[in-house]
DNA sequence: GCGGTGACGGTCG
DNA sequence: CCGACCGCCACCG
């Protein structure tokens, strides 16, 4: 694929590095897809999937760590999906980032 | 080309 | 914990 990657494409790269059982944030996606501060964009491509698509869009929540998405519009098909891979999310869309977040190496530092 | 919109996030009160 | 603000920027009418 001699072509440079499109920004959703290194969205979507950086969204399948996610591995099962575990969640990431809109902006650690962004961050790892080289473009920081840039988490409304992830949501916008993620928002542009195809039904059907193979990239694990429902490993992404928010900062907050929360479903983003109304139940009627996703929300509930992404906790089935996190439930059904052990992760634990609550009636009001929870998530514990302190048990399933997905840390990210950043340059050497890292806290 | 302009302005409203949004699957966000950090800060402040 | 929650809501209000503001910064951010590709998309779309």
């Amino acid at each position: 694929m001699g072509l440079a990657p499109t920004t959703y494409q290194k969205i979507y790269q950086a969204v399948r590095k996610i591995p099962r059982g575990r969640v990431a944030t809109y902006g650690d996606v962004a961050r790892l897809a080289g473009y920081p501060g840039r988490a409304r964009q992830v949501g916008y491509a993620l928002h542009a999937l195809p039904q059907g698509s193979s990239v694990p869009w429902h490993r992404i929540i928010n900062a907050s760590g929360r479903i983003s998405l109304p139940p009627e519009g996703g929300g509930l098909e992404q906790r089935f999906r996190l439930m059904e891979e052990g992760v634990p999310v609550d009636a009001g869309g929870r998530i514990k980032l302190t048990e399933f977040h997905f840390r990210i190496r950043r340059k050497k530092g890292l806290r």
